[in-house]
DNA sequence: AGTATAATCCGAAACGTTTTGGGTGTCAAC
DNA sequence: GTTGACACCCAAAACGTTTCGGATTATACT
């Protein structure tokens, strides 16, 4: 059913050879051999195997991506955001993006970059949630694989990166809410061992220190960056005496559900509570109240990271092997009027 | 560097072939030698080449799946959950997954389930979201391409797939509307062609018919699918008079979006306009107020396509090759008291 | 007539694997 | 001492493509 260059080659009375440089546009096929070469081709329908031209060249065209994702059912607009903007970037290079899903640490996530790391299936990865002490970017590292990451590690280890100045985004957060007037403000942090959440932290004792502001233990506490993790964080939260004025969400996710919470306790949000989250997802415009919170141009940190994988995998050095996005901060209601 | 069959060959002292049996465990290779082969294996980090096993092979073991998204940007959970369904269950089964992104109908979305009809790219397609007169499931079925579409269509083509009964979701919900005492119930409905809207639109006329309710025609307005997109539609829904007490967005995203708006203009949702959704998504219990809504298990569905699409692949058939699945309704506040 | 030049074409190897269809040698049984 | 069975091993072909290094022929120039 399927043709192959032999079949052509058959059919015209040329060798396989003639055939492949035909169809390749070599100039050293006479034109009218050319012309009834591409007719056979394209009255038997033939388009090149691309597992063979995969083999000869070396080469798979291919990328990969393995999101860590906490559980199996998962629903974070991040991905599929991120895969957009990979993905189109990728196509628009004639790559293939390869995706799957695996729970950050398990054994199955090292079996999959373990997996990748052989020959002949992914050209390169992108990594993305760095956590301190990364394994995958160790893995990756020793065995000299391509790959960009989005986001920072701990180690010093030498490494492409896009980014996003996290720290500098939570502080713009903060100051925000303390200029507001709020003086006790509680966070609900990303899982500990995640770089972004490490630097989002790191913000906001900063700047609570920088303008004198005393911060208690339990005003921090963690969230697994759902919805749900949001709103069951906020319990705690809510009952600390005196009350909080304002709670920041490590992601927006939580913030919402943080909202959810924070309503069902008959408080206003932006009223008695402010909130702030981190991300701005295209959500956040359309909670109630609307969130105030810190943009993360997610397409585009996706496009740029792609971008930059195939600039590495091409042996192109990237003109910027680290790149730090700044964030800017998005206010809506949910932050509320000054106190 | 990377070390392949004939390199252990060379090592070991014996033939390729030998290698290659003793690896794949055939027990016509003596134990002793066996023993070596495996130890040199090793020692030299071997791994097969996966593109020249299957070239041999001539299957992929990779699945595709092209997103049908309206703009380059978008945030859609019901894609990052259908993936997260269909790369699990795909993984189980040792089958990698290729993604994709194209808008509807576009030509590039074309060219790919084109490309993806070439032998050698995937062994087998997922279609979303599928529409009247679909020319990807056209072109499929033309190929006789193994593929399995989550939705039915208006033709007679006889192929594979798995849905929800959308009419009867929406019958649910309509019905609880009405029960609740709405009479003037408006819609904001999917963008026309798409064959899941077209039932929820039938469930919506039916049911108020069957209740003896008249819908006017201005009651029903188009929605893109996104919040944005819903905020915008309910606007005219609003400028109705006498007024309708209750909305139905097409999807949760539209809903959330349509309760945004309603609250902006003053009105209590619950109270002034009852709301529903479509889907179930995540974040549907965590509006506020919560949105009342039709439950879709997105991601067992996108794991039970994957699962057919796999049997197909592999000749065997499906025992049930349409499969329908029945919709619940989740009653939260969005909807209200009895009016 | 001899030689350089260009225009066409092709055989064979290579990419790395699996599989087919044997081959060789040993040992026990007759 | 032949036969058969068995254990072990391998050469070669195949998957479909690209590319290297010629080979062949015709044309043009001395």
């Amino acid at each position: 059913m399927a043709a192959t260059l032999k079949d052509i080659a058959r059919q015209v009375g040329v060798s396989v050879t003639t055939v492949s440089r035909a169809l390749a546009g070599y100039d050293d096929v006479a034109e009218g051999t050319k012309e009834r070469i591409k007719a056979v081709a394209s009255e038997l329908g033939y388009s090149p195997n691309i597992v063979a031209q995969r083999l000869q060249k070396q080469r798979t065209d291919t990328l990969g991506f393995i999101m860590p994702t906490f559980g199996p059912r998962f629903s974070d607009p991040f991905f599929s955001e991120f895969i957009a903007g990979v993905g189109n970037e990728a196509a628009s290079h004639e790559y293939d993006l390869l995706v799957s899903a695996h729970a950050p640490n398990s054994a199955g996530e090292l079996k999959a970059y373990e997996r990748a790391v052989r020959r002949g299936w992914v050209d390169g990865l992108i990594v993305v949630r760095t956590r301190e002490d990364d394994t995958r970017i160790q893995l990756l590292c020793a065995h000299n694989f391509p790959f960009v990451a989005f986001g920072r590690t701990s180690d010093d280890l030498e490494f492409p990166y896009v980014d996003e100045d996290s720290e500098t985004g939570m502080r713009l957060l903060v100051q925000h809410l303390i200029d507001l007037g709020h003086k006790r403000i509680g966070l609900i942090a990303a899982p500990s061992g995640l770089m972004f959440g490490r630097y989002r932290l790191q913000g906001y004792y900063d700047t609570m220190r920088d303008n004198n502001l005393p911060v208690q233990p339990e005003w921090v506490v963690e969230g697994d960056m759902t919805q749900r993790g949001g709103a069951e964080a906020v319990t705690p939260l809510l009952g600390i005496n005196p009350r909080l004025t304002a709670i920041i969400g490590g992601n927006d996710l939580m913030a919402i559900g943080a909202i959810n919470r924070i309503q069902q306790q008959g408080l206003q949000v932006g009223r008695d509570v402010a909130v702030g989250g981190f991300d701005d997802i295209p959500l956040a415009a359309y909670t109630s109240p609307p969130l105030t919170t810190i943009h993360q141009p997610i397409y585009e940190i996706g496009q740029r990271t792609c971008a930059m994988l195939i600039d590495v995998i091409n042996g192109r050095a990237p003109t910027t092997p680290h790149s730090l996005l700044t964030p800017t901060l998005i206010i809506r209601e949910s932050s509320g009027n000054p106190i």
